[in-house]
Order: C-alpha cells, then sequence, then structure tokens
DNA sequence: AATTTCATGTAATTCGTTACATGATTCC
DNA sequence: GGAATCATGTAACGAATTACATGAAATT
C-alpha cells in the first residue's frame, strides 16, 4: 500500500551520498544541477529531510561555523545544520536502487534514476533503460490505437497535438535505443579497427552524445 | 489570488462546447482524444462537474434513457447525467479562451489551450504560441548557464540527461516556429463555433506536418 | 450466467505549493 | 548601512489520486 512517489526523498539520499549538505543547497542541486526534472520547495524540502532523519537515514550536524557553537548556547540561535548520510541511509538507497520494476519506468521517477545511473551497476541500468523503453513503447501503441479510432472527429490542431506528442515518445525511445546500445557496448569492447587513442580514455558507460529528460522544468530558482 | 490551475475546469467546458456528454464520456475523451496532456480520474472529475454546476456554467439533464423517466419517480433510481454548457458557461470559456498571459505559457497549460485552438482567432493562436516559445527561450537560457556553471562536477549521466533535456525544449521551440510561421502565412480565420465540422478539406488555419505535446501521458485508460 | 464496460459518486490520503515569519551573512 | 542571498521553518491551502461503494447495460 501506500503508493508514495518518494522522488524528492530518493533524489536526496542520492545527493548526500555523494556529500553533507544543508537544507537551502540540497535544494538548489535539486533545482538546478538535477533540476531537469522538477522543482521543489522549501516547504517540501524541510519536512522531508526530518522525515529522513526521523527514518534514522539521515543525522543532523551543527552547520559549518567555526567556533561559535560553544560559545552561544543560547535561546533563539537558529542551527545552520548539516545533513549527513547514515549507513542505514546509505544502505536503504543501494535497496531503492536496486528496484527496477514498473515504477521505475515512469517519467519523472525514471529521470530520478537516470541521475543516479553514475551509482548503479550496468545490469541494473539495463533494466531500467529497457523497462522505460517498453514503458514508452505501450504509450505508443495506445496512442496509434486511439488516433486510428478517432482520427476524422478530430480537428486540425488536436491531431497536430496527437502528433507532435507521438513523435516525443518516438524520440525518447530512439534515445533510449542509442542509451541501451551503449551499455551492451560498454565494455565488452569493440573490435576498433586501430591505433588506440588515449585522450578520452576510461568511459566505462559509454554514452552517446544527445540528451533528454522527460519533463524539463526547473521553472525558477529564487522560489518567489 | 487562489492560483488554481483550472485546467480541467478549461477542458471540460471547451469539450461540452462541442457537444453534451455525461461524466464518463467526458473522461474518456479528456485521457484519450485529449489525453495527450494529462490522466484524471473520476474523484477529480466528477467533483470538479458539480462545482460547475454550482457556478452556473453547466446545468445537468436526465440522461439518455428514453422512456423510463416519467414511470420511476421512486427513489434510488441512479440517474445518468448529461452536462450541457450554459450560456453563461460559453462566456465563461470564451473569457478564460481570451487570456494569452504567461499562464498559458506553462506546460499543461499550453497544452490544453492548444488543444482548443480551433476555437480562437489568429491573434489569440499567435500571442498563445509566442508566450510559449519566449518561456521555453528562458528556460533555455537557465539550462545553459545552470550547465556552464557546473559541468565539470557532473558526472556523465547527469550530463547526458541535461543534454537530452535541452534538445527537448529546443525540439519544441523549432515546432513553435513552424506552427508561428504556419499561422503567419494563413490569412484571416475562423473562430469555429463547436458543433463536429468534418475535417480534412480546407486547411485553414495552416498546420505543418510533425506533432508535439509536452507532457504526454494517458497512462491507463481503464481508470485502475 | 458471468464478465466487461458503462456510470456515478465519496472518504481518506498524498504530494506539493504559497504565503508567512524570522534571522544571519555577504557584497557593494 | 542597505540589498541580495543565505538559511530554516510553519500553516493554510490546493489539486489530484486511490480505494471504496454501488449499480445498470451490453456482450459473450
Amino acid at each position: 500500500m501506500s503508493r508514495r512517489s518518494g522522488i524528492l526523498e530518493f533524489a536526496v539520499l542520492g545527493l548526500l551520498r555523494e556529500a553533507p549538505m544543508h537544507g537551502y543547497e540540497l535544494r538548489k542541486r535539486l533545482n538546478t544541477s538535477l533540476g531537469i526534472f522538477r522543482a521543489f520547495s522549501y516547504g517540501t524540502l524541510y519536512p522531508c529531510l526530518k522525515t529522513l532523519v526521523a527514518s534514522g537515514w539521515l543525522i543532523e550536524e551543527p552547520g559549518s561555523a567555526p567556533e561559535e557553537a560553544l560559545a552561544s548556547s543560547l535561546a533563539g540561535r537558529r542551527a545552520k545544520i548539516v545533513y549527513r548520510l547514515t549507513p542505514e541511509g546509505k544502505e536503504h538507497f543501494e535497496e531503492l536502487l536496486s528496484h527496477t520494476g514498473p515504477d521505475a519506468w515512469e517519467d519523472e521517477h525514471f529521470a530520478a534514476r537516470f541521475a543516479f545511473f553514475g551509482q548503479t551497476e550496468r545490469e541494473v541500468r539495463m533494466r531500467v533503460l529497457e523497462g522505460r523503453r517498453s514503458r514508452l513503447e505501450e504509450r505508443l501503441e495506445k496512442m496509434r490505437a486511439s488516433l486510428a479510432r478517432t482520427r476524422e472527429r478530430l480537428d486540425d490542431y488536436t491531431l497536430e497535438l496527437q502528433r507532435h506528442g507521438m513523435e516525443s515518445v518516438e524520440r525518447e525511445v530512439r534515445w533510449l535505443n542509442e542509451l541501451i546500445e551503449s551499455e551492451r557496448a560498454g565494455r565488452d569492447q569493440r573490435p576498433d579497427t586501430g591505433a588506440p587513442h588515449d585522450n578520452d580514455s576510461g568511459e566505462t558507460g559509454g554514452l552517446p552524445r544527445h540528451g533528454g529528460s522527460t519533463r524539463p522544468d526547473p521553472s525558477d530558482d529564487t522560489t518567489k
């Protein structure tokens, strides 16, 4: 039960795994670096951090201020809180990363998963990418069917909207195909004809050259 | 104040302008014909219909059943309700159609507006299309700036996600450019007054040939 | 006769935003 | 010394979902 989307929770855990941070900075990273897929407000973030602490996945640490901590034991001292992932939190995040089922195929969930692909194994990445692709293909099937049923009853603009929508989905499928291709090529290694050029070596995962997300919307940086 | 998004309300009014319908059918059209941009559940739709009735924009009429109406004056008779737009509702919808300000540039709002372009004048369409384009260009600017600031700190997958996201937005801008171009080319035009016209011929507005929406997600037809 | 699809609704819950309230620090 | 930005939080509200509850009509 309880169908919670948990995207914010997931992203917070993932970001804190890289380094401890306080809420304000976390939110900025959520909305810019990772902001491709979603913008979050403080009204969402701070309460979320508190529940993550209550779950034992994060701990609060006194903020960056160097000396002041001991001198001012008095009341109003508004804390600057740095959040750090606990071992349990790390474990929990890894557990979340291992879920490759249907939930991870959905628009925003998928984007969040993809943003943390750097912390997963190739096998997991493959399952998520392929799952996403199959989800989109189902979608296309439905759109095509619906279009076929209703085509003549719709006006030009509605039709154009549907057409563009379908093309967007088709485009993402192509993107996924390339990503999957790259993942496969990943470590097995290409038959490569010649010259082992060193410059941009490494590249363990192998990414293609374009980009993409499902729903871009950083919207605004300054809360407003 | 009260910042309500009103997309559902808008779409219901727009669909009922073409023809009276009952809730069930309305929901299907919302999720298939128009479903490109959003799926709605009954838990959302039915209460919304009631408030639209309370506002005087719709009236409820006895359902399609032919004879039965007079015979069974007794209790439990679950009604089949057909909703029809009142003159006030029509007026209200036209008033909504005339808003071409910033709200109409946003992702889902824009898609909803576009879906009813057939019922607007060219001048209004132009303002909405150009507004949408400027909104996307701002977005691109922010994304580019953010990318420039953080590029080297991000891993390949995050970068790839951002790249694909930006390309999606750029693609939509190109689509808008073509639409704007077509609008300019296609002389004056019909604000179409409801009623399903058989399309094809004419090509009054002048549409380009691809398709597109901001956020495809009919997700499922069968509620669950 | 049973199943699917049509058809309408309500209650509890989830997820998130806006507006408010407060204050520290840094830049100009 | 004033503005911008950093920093943390809460309360009221909004929009929508899911699960529940009910039942009629059409199809197999």
